[in-house]
DNA sequence: CAATAATGTAATCGACGCTTACATTCACGT
DNA sequence: ACGTGAATGTAAGCGTCGATTACATTATTG
């Protein structure tokens, strides 16, 4: 006797998915829960038995997937990465095409919006804890696109004589750590200690942007 | 009858500290094992049983002292954020007294040493999600005198002429975002993604600084 | 259609945070 | 000095979690 009785269907009736043993697709379900779980309390909150229970699945059904919360993770940081990719390279379609400064200061400020827009999921890609970041080769490459995108904008405002005599490797590292640390001070809520309000806090992240960049350019 | 019946002591020994039921000072070597625990594997690794473990003392004292685990991470960020006010203070006292730039720079540096050389106990202090920041009095005084500095020196140092025109305010975020950004950064596993080497950081980081308030000053 | 692979459940383990009831010791007023 | 209440420890247990194992059901394929 089955354990999980089929419910009869009513007979002409398509099937309305009514809990069939096998899920069908538990996979995506499962990093679609834990993504949720994650933009609702941060990347700690996200639970294997949860996101079994959210998918309506015993709590070692996941594990058929995933072999540990870890890999879980992954799947997850896959997921926010692609994500965040689609995001900046829309972003940079968007851009003016002839001014490589400011489409660095424009890769940046969508760089920071996003981040300060799905919390969550920028720490996960963001943070090695919580994930194993060199096990993930899409991610690895999306990252070595980005950082290769800054130092190739960057070199090309030098090229045209827009930029003070500077280390370009430096400048592209100090303007990483700028838009990281502003994303990561907003995450780990330290506006308020700055007096600066929710309200402001994009306004202030260009002005920060036009900032470090003015600092870059040729007097 | 005693349950654990105390070790007779060979008579005139001064007693080594053998197993008392009261150990004395539980709380502080709660916080410190916690410590421990921190630096050895993160903030995440910090478990009250495992603290108890360490401290030799039933799974529930340390219950006695601090009504939750987050209550003993707040005493271990109250802990962590005393040493690195006091190291803070340290290098400030080093540092020329007129010259507010350099003094800047000179706390830009010993903030990032400090956090790359103690990145659990950092990041404890740094991000809400690990203890109550608000919850913690000498944390926000601290805090907000790290803060005031940075902007005295700003403001010195623009008083003095030594800077372009530009908005304080928003310098002194610019400046925060970059070390707390170069800090993470390495905290959180970026550099060998960035080409930087465990070796090279340290002068990386001083590049890095020196770049960021090259760009200060009046050209 | 039968064998087999894929994918689910049930039951269990150890670690964790936390609570309650109880034991031991300390500290203080008489 | 002493006895009593406060302080501080233990024991036992709850519910959650990640993870493993044995078994049940379904899908696939020769």
């Amino acid at each position: 006797m089955p354990r999980f009785p089929r419910p009869k269907r009513s007979a002409g009736r398509p099937s309305p998915p009514p809990r069939r043993y096998h899920h069908g697709d538990l996979k995506r379900v499962l990093v679609d829960a834990a993504l949720e779980l994650a933009a609702e309390g941060g990347p700690e909150q996200v639970s294997v038995r949860e996101a079994a229970r959210r998918a309506g699945v015993s709590p070692a059904a996941p594990f058929r997937h995933f072999a540990s919360r870890e890999a879980l993770m992954s799947a997850v940081a896959e997921e926010a990465q692609r994500r965040f990719r689609t995001e900046i390279a829309r972003a940079m379609a968007d851009a003016l095409a002839d001014d490589p400064l400011a489409r660095f200061r424009q890769l940046g400020l969508a760089y920071l919006r996003w981040a300060m827009r799905n919390p969550a999921h920028f720490t996960i890609i963001s943070t090695r804890a919580h994930f194993d970041h060199d096990g993930s080769a899409s991610v690895s490459r999306d990252n070595a696109e980005l950082i290769a995108l800054t130092g190739d904008l960057l070199a090309e405002a030098a090229a045209r004589g827009q930029l003070r005599p500077l280390d370009l490797a430096t400048a592209r590292i100090a303007g990483r750590a700028l838009v990281y640390g502003f994303a990561r001070m907003h995450i780990d809520g330290h506006f308020p200690r700055w007096g600066v309000a929710e309200a402001e806090i994009e306004r202030t992240a260009e002005a920060v942007l036009d900032l470090f960049v003015g600092g870059l350019i040729r007097a």
